[in-house]
Order: C-alpha cells, then structure tokens, then sequence
DNA sequence: GTGAAAGCGCTAACAG
DNA sequence: CTGTTAGCGCTTTCAC
C-alpha cells in the first residue's frame, strides 16, 4: 500500500496540513524539530506523493505536451530531447503528441492535454495550405485553453505568444553568399513549402544575397520541395535540363535527395556541382561528402522552450517571450570555388 | 469554468452517480431516455472528464511510460512512434523518459513513473557492464511497483515477463550466410558491446553460419565496438593490416562508420570490400551506395508493446506474453559476389 | 430505475 | 506554532 500523508500525520502525531507544510517547504511557523521529524518520516516510510492528489486539488500537473508532426525526424526528435532534458532536470513529465501532419490528430491531442491538466504546451504545426481552417480551429482552441504555449518558427499563432525562433532570412542569405563568394552565378534553390513562413523567410535571404551581388534573380532555377528526401531527388529531376553549378536544398533530407539524384547524372559533389543544406542533421557530418550546412541550434530551442513553459506556468502574469537563435554556416566539404 | 459531471446532473435533475454510469457505459438500468438525454447533455454542454479526478478515484492514468536511451537514435524514435500511434488509437497518453544511459537518470524516471500512476511501462536498458548494480535494483524498483511492463530484446529482465524481442541469432545468420554464398571467406565482424544479450545472440548467429560452411571462426577478425559511428570508423582502423573481403556491422551506424573508414583507405564499397548492416536504419536505403542490412520490424514491435501493455492494464490477470519478430535481409547494393 | 454518501490524497483558509 | 475543516471531480456501494 502507498504511504500517504496521513499516514506521516499519524505516525508523527500531527495533522495532513502540517505534514503538507512541511514536505512541500512552503513558508509557515513551524519548528524546526518538527519539519526534521516529520522529513525523516517521510524518507524512512518511503513516502511519494501522488501526482492524481496533486493535480485534482490544485489543477497542476508539472507536464508539458510537446506537439510535433513527427518523432523521426532527427529535427523534431532533437527539439524533443532539449526538452525533456530540461523537463527532467525540474521534475517535470514530458507527453509526446505526434500528429503525422494530420490536423485532426492535432485537435484529438489538443483537447486530451487539455482535459489532463498540462502545464504547458510546445507546438510545432506546418500547415499545408490545404487544411488551413482546422489549423486555425486548432489555435483557437488552444489559446482558449489558457494555458501557456510556446511554439516555434512563427509559423501559424498570430497572437503575441511565446516562441523560440531563427532568424531564418538570414540563414539563407548567408548561405548564399557563400556559395557567391566561391564564384557560383548559376545557383539551384530547392525550397520548402511556401505555405510556410520559415521557409518563405530563407528564400528571401538568397534573394537579398542575389541583390547583393548585383545579379538578375533567376525563378527557373527554383524547385519547390517539401523538406522530403524525395523532393530533393524530384528538385534535379527537373533541374537536369538547365545549366547550374550549385544547389542550395532548404533542408538537409533534401540535400541527400540532392546528393542521390546527382549521382544519378554522373555529376559529383563538390567537383561538378556544390551544394549547401540546412539544419545541420547528425548525418550531414558522417556523409562521405560532409554536407556543408545551416545548423540550427535545435536543442538548444528545445531547452529554451522548455523553460519558457515552466516559467509561465510558475508566474502566470509572465509577459511572452521570443528568443532568438542565431543561425550558423557549418563548412564542410561538399562546395568548392568555382574556377 | 470546466464544466463537471456535478453540472450536467443539475441540468439534467439527476444525481452524478447516474450521470457517470452514463457517461461510462456502465451496465445499469437505466432507461434509455435518460441516457439520451445526458448524453446530449454532455456534449452541447462541452463535458470533458477531468483526468486528475478519474486518476485519483481508480487510480489510472491512462498513460503508458516509454524509458529509453535516446529519441535522437532512430531505432528508438520509430518504437517510440509504434508505441504513440497506438496509445493516441486507443485515447492513451505516453510520457517519454529519456535516460541517456544514467542508470540515475533511469532510476528517477521510474519513481516519477510510479507516482504518477502510469498504467504500463515500456523500457529499454542497455547495461554497460560497469553499471549492473543499479540497474539490477531498478529492475527490482520497477517489478515492485505491481505494473506491467515490457521489455525490448531481453537483456535484463529475467522473470516471466512481457517483451517484443527479434530472433537476433538468426538475424546474424541469415546476414552471414549472405556474405558466405556470394563467395566471401575473410569476414570481419564489429560487433556490438559484449555485455549485450542481443548483441551476443548476433554473433553466435554468424558463427552458426561459419560452421554451416565448415570455415573456421578467427577472432582475429572481431572487433567489439559499442553501437556508434565512431565504433565503426574505428573497427576499420583496427581491422586495416588484416586480411578482409567483406564485413559485417552489426548496426546500421557501425556500418556507416565502416564506409568512411574504407574511404579512408581508398577502398570502394562494393567492389573492394563488401559490406552488411544490421537495423534498417532510414537512411541505408538512401546512401549513396544503399546498404545491404537486416531489417528489425521496430515500428510493429513498438505497436505490439503498447498494445500488450494497454491489455495487461486492462486485464490485471493477463499472463505475461513475448512476440518474437521475424528478421529480413534486405538486399541492396553495399554487397557483390566474390571473383 | 435512480440517488445518497463516502472517500481517493492532497491543499488552502481559517481557527485556535 | 499547529489543527480543523472543506472540497477538488469522480466512482462505487448500497439503499430506496
């Protein structure tokens, strides 16, 4: 049988109240000798106290949600793990809610965290434009649920809002710029969804670059992708008939599409053709052509998010935060200057 | 204000408890107009059960606990997405508990676990050696706590417990035997950490193998690594003035190592060295040169987990159960035929 | 057919 | 300095 805090009352010859006082260290006037008797009690009795106690009297449940469209992704996966680290460390659980891009799943998850009390909710949506409406039913609801959310890459809650970022425009432009310096004029871009707003941003940082440099911008040499593997491979399928000596794939998974649909040509990397990525995946240094890459600082996001939640969950008139991450070019080996 | 059974039986004229039975489904007899009309009640009314009392009046949680090294490893997230697909079917939650191998850290999940009172618990321990102890006393710690479990490839747990394992002796046969009819004879072998019962069972499987072939075993050409890249990478050095025409990596990353570290050495995969992975990791089919592996149905076996944790909290007397799982080679490109 | 009452374990006012 | 009391929302037994 569970020991509960009447069972230390008892023992100890006191109330649940004080007993509770004691073992939650709130402020009160209680001796010393008494809080050191009935800590000691606890500890030899093995005491835990029961979180469905906890949460039922006090409507806490020192549990985050984490929404997220999927758990394999090494992105998501990484987001997750800063997380849970920082979770861990405070005592706090961590739900994963994977929606698999379904807004429906979305809606289910919402509302089951809703009725378990969550502290704090981090979402990840990337809406097609497709299921807009249910997306935004979706805000809706969350938000109604008054509960803290932080969400990343502005990419759906208007409201002012918690969110970690980064300053994508500038991860493409640096990128860019890059592959300008090398001496690269004939340059691919295989992009993200232009439903969303981060992927939107990135390709506006190759356009400035573009400017920069005084060059025509050229939209035949643009392929919109997915941030699928696939899509990389589609993106040279369609580029093989035009002439380019670099490509930047808006995401790693792409570059390896990239990379595969390349070698399908006959053209190598980096000698007929550069190429840059995105994200910095874990495979991206192992390659046998190390990807030259944007790393975003993803688990640091997580962590950051983390404390965020538990921040606002702790001091309820909390103003929401943006944290910015700045964005970082990875040179490895797969471009080269253009001779 | 959430609105409580206590609300619905006011609206209704009627008592909570019938509300409840209701609301339940309970066998009760209750007329069917009633039942109606709390029913529609409940929903124009938006009822949504609150989850601390139901956890503190019965108890459960509804919530299944999945204890792992590490979301970022794909075999890990793709049980874990096994696992929530199901739980989320099924209106179930999961707490995911990232150890990074701190037996400490393991330790701490389970006691959070228990005081949540989670319904079921999926664990996955990999032991090193150094640490048995404590790990040994979680185990103690989680079979006290009188809540099903499931274990992954049984490395620890030896009571009559439930797990999804891989028949792993035949996987390392099935991979070698391969190596062997394509002509091979100089087979080196990296292998996971010894400790490992699973990792045991692979290599007696490409013993097996040898002795089919009437071939000698040479330890010479084992090298133990740990599961990683690096371990790869480094199996090659050790492996580099040997004699080799072909090695098996007994996981995916190894193998992955192992390919840079052959063209390290100016050797080609596969016309130099042939070479074999173990897991299926997604990217083996997307590398450059796709490689030859044993598949582990993880996803399924992370569904089955969750599944027989759901029936064991459903079913107290549910007797312990273990799925074996049927291992396949995929054949790709990372192998030819010996001249 | 339905309701009353008790209680899961804890906390928050308030009373001594 | 500590105890009493009430109640969070739900389930369950037993009584009507």
């Amino acid at each position: 049988m569970k020991v509960t805090i009447t069972d230390i009352a008892q023992a100890a010859g006191l109330s649940p109240a004080t007993v509770s006082l004691v073992l939650n260290n709130r402020p009160s006037r209680i001796s010393e000798s008494t809080k050191n008797k009935v800590k000691a009690l606890a500890q030899e009795m093995g005491y835990h106290p029961s979180f469905a106690a906890v949460n039922l009297r006090t409507s806490r449940s020192y549990t985050l949600g984490l929404v997220i469209p999927d758990i394999r992704n090494d992105y998501y996966a990484t987001y997750a793990k800063g997380l849970e680290d920082v979770c861990q460390e405070m005592n706090w659980s961590m739900i994963l809610c994977t929606t698999n891009q379904h807004p429906l799943r979305e809606k289910q998850y919402i509302e089951a965290l809703y009725a378990k009390n969550i502290d704090g909710v981090a979402i990840v949506t990337t809406p097609s434009s497709a299921d807009d409406s249910i997306y935004d039913s979706n805000r809706e609801l969350l938000l109604s649920m008054k509960v803290p959310i932080v969400q990343t890459d502005l990419t759906n809650y208007r409201e002012p809002i918690n969110a970690v970022v980064c300053d994508h425009e500038k991860g493409g432009y640096i990128a860019t710029l890059h592959l300008l310096s090398l001496g690269h004029r004939k340059i691919a871009f295989i992009t993200g969804p232009s439903g969303l707003e981060a992927a939107q941003s990135r390709l506006e940082g190759c356009k400035r670059a573009f400017h920069k440099y005084n060059l025509k911008w050229d939209d035949d040499l643009v392929y919109e992708g997915d941030y699928t593997y696939e899509s990389g491979l589609n993106g040279i399928d369609y580029l093989c008939d035009r002439e380019f000596t670099a490509v930047f794939a808006l995401n790693d998974l792409m570059a390896y599409g990239v990379y595969n649909g390349l070698s399908k040509y006959n053209l190598s990397v980096p000698e007929d053709v550069s190429v840059v990525g995105y994200d910095d995946h874990f495979l991206s240094a192992i390659l046998t052509v190390p990807l030259t890459t944007v790393r975003q600082p993803v688990y640091e996001m997580g962590k950051e998010a983390a404390r965020i939640l538990i921040h606002a969950a702790e001091h309820p008139d909390a103003k929401p935060v943006i944290t910015t991450f700045d964005l970082k070019l990875i040179l490895r080996k797969s471009t080269r200057k253009i001779d």
